[in-house]
DNA sequence: CGAGTATTTAACTCTAAGGTTATATAACCT
DNA sequence: AGGTTATATAACCTTAGAGTTAAATACTCG
């Protein structure tokens, strides 16, 4: 469990990878049309292609003497819900950015009541 | 940038980085008491910590002798939505359990109106 | 300044990852 | 059976990754 989501992690590094899987969300096709964007060999790919399979994010099926694969997003969404743990600190910014917004707001409209306060207002930071 | 999601992917495929990480979302810290759960050596977490430096996943100040370490998600925010592409892929399945279930249903009541109808209903798959 | 603490860098080892070419396997088609 | 197509495996090379120990650096404090 830990163990597959290293697996889904490290097969989503190369961009090979993400190409092939890229490619499969149009629809399930064979290895060869697989391997024919890259400027690599044959083996080179069904050697992605087998990370994949072990991160189990395709399937391999038997089709004469096609093999198609087949995108399976399992182990995507494990991987997402690993990231997601964490969406609050990515969005923390907008927060900030929100709050930022409210105070300048609320300036705005002290200055029109009491013109008095001069600009050097320090805030932390 | 295409880059950058390389190193955040492969970043996050190791389990000691991605402890780091947890670890930091609790706060900011410094290397010492980061390294301390892991059997390993400081300047393996020292490595640990580059890596993640340098794909973005934090940033490190200077207090004292201290080089405190701060999460910092943006590039998460980034894998999260390469990854959310795929969300689709991973909800399918629930879509064809509800498409099933609306088709058991559909199925009761036209049993119940007109019985004569046979099991033997086969479906696309 | 000099000792102590926190952290990084250097130099080295070991294993795994990603690529290659050449060869094997599997199923198809006469 | 024998040739063709699709894919996988074997054996090999090169580089990167994760660890180690030992030494350097960057501060603090008395």
């Amino acid at each position: 469990m830990e163990d597959s989501i290293n697996n889904t992690f490290s097969a989503l590094a190369d961009p090979t990878r993400r190409a092939i899987l890229a490619r499969l969300a149009l629809g399930e096709t064979s290895v060869t049309e697989l391997a024919e964007p890259f400027e690599m060999s044959m083996p080179a790919v069904s050697k992605h292609l087998r990370v994949l399979e072990h991160a189990g994010l395709i399937e391999r099926g038997r089709q004469a003497q096609y093999r198609p694969c087949k995108l399976r997003a399992e182990p995507l969404r494990q991987a997402w819900g690993w990231i997601e743990e964490y969406r609050q600190f990515w969005e923390e910014s907008f927060d900030r950015l929100d709050a930022y917004l409210k105070r300048i707001q609320a300036d705005e409209s002290s200055r029109k009541k009491k013109e008095k306060r001069h600009a050097g207002n320090k805030r932390k930071r």
